[in-house]
DNA sequence: ATTTACGGAATGAACATTCATTACTCATTC
DNA sequence: GAATGAGTAATGAATGTTCATTCCGTAAAT
């Protein structure tokens, strides 16, 4: 048997392709993130991925397309993080610690990750295509937050989206913040952000607003 | 007397001056707001502003120059609008709600301004001077929360700037989907959001986990 | 030996900024 | 109150720079 390096992958041609084509991705996902979308210049990430700018547009075809195929690429990784074998139909408050959970590890081992999915100017470049890997990731969750509300379990006063919507923000507020130095997490810490997302949502049964 | 128009403002040099700063500014912000820091050339915004470029130039030295004063001047408004005769002092659900009820007037009335401020790509360009204008909200939004805990309205689990970033994450959450076309805001959704993040911050008395 | 991949200098377009010119303002003069 | 012109503001074509993309000489793969 082959050096252990090659064990994996004996690399045929279009192996060691699908290889570098991500080292690209990976290298434009961390500079986008530093510097934003249009701040960044290609040749940077070229150098990061320790290619030529020619390579770099031999695997994709414009700026543009890498903007997409990163973006999707990220959306996916998250999508799998958070949702690999979550019973999505069984919601308790346990399926929202462990949701909890993941998303802060991921925002904590792959931070330009996060903060990239997160950046505002994605919008005016991304393909339709793209756009619907949004919904790859928006969808169970809010079937999640349907069956929650029909269990009782969620409050029943906020839409499901609206719910999504808060909860994220929450979650990306906090981490923000901590980006921007205006504050440091503990686990602790994270552990109170949790309770308090959840107490924002969860069927607390005090009164409705009459008003 | 003379006419109507000129009751306020004899149009001093200096006042004139100043009128037109803040049309290029206003139009700065505008053009920021849908296409990036990065991503808007000089030109169009002193098309916006109705003013040459050259004109821009002899008010701000650089577009960084020009990006500083919008990013002052927007954080100014937010501050004026949400502080204003604002007893911080003496917190309470109903302040909670005067708050709330201002920053959505705002993010409703000046919807580029709220996004400006929002967008990620600032902190590149940004003096130590304007960085300091995010202090003059936070600071007393934080003293808000901390009396809040002494007197027992608001949880004392969760650290101040803790839940500052929690509350403004999850409104910033709210809108940006609003933006996005994920979700549109009743103005019932608005007050079932608003109540859920009170319940996330406030002082329910359900018991501390002791895990 | 031929095809395919690579790299980075070369190209043209778009950008931020400048500057020579034009348009205005207004105190002064008649 | 009209005319003047010196000083000030406004302008947008011109400038140098930076960028996205291409292309060709070289290296690797088959």
């Amino acid at each position: 048997m082959a050096s252990a390096s090659s064990i994996a992958t004996p690399p045929s041609r279009t192996n060691r392709e699908a290889q570098k084509r991500e080292q690209i991705i990976k290298a434009a996902l961390q500079v986008f993130a530093e510097h934003g979308l249009h701040g960044t210049p290609v040749p940077p990430i070229a150098d990061k991925a320790g290619v030529g700018v020619g390579t770099l547009y031999r695997y994709f075809d414009s700026k543009e397309a890498l903007i997409n195929a990163a973006f999707c690429d990220a959306k996916q990784r998250l999508q799998d993080r958070l949702l690999t074998d979550l019973d999505l139909l069984n919601p308790s408050r346990a399926l929202f610690d462990t949701l909890w959970a993941r998303l802060t590890a991921f925002a904590r081992q792959e931070p330009e990750t996060f903060q990239f999915l997160e950046m505002q100017d994605h919008h005016s470049y991304l393909t339709a295509e793209s756009r619907s890997c949004e919904q790859a990731l928006l969808i169970p969750l809010g079937m999640m937050v349907i069956i929650g509300q029909r269990n009782g379990l969620l409050s029943n006063r906020l839409k499901p989206d609206l719910a999504i919507a808060l909860f994220w923000g929450a979650f990306v507020g906090v981490f923000k913040a901590e980006r921007l130095n205006y504050l440091t997490l503990s686990d602790e810490d994270l552990k109170q952000a949790r309770d308090a997302c959840w107490l924002a949502m969860s069927n607390n049964n005090s009164g409705e607003t009459t008003s």
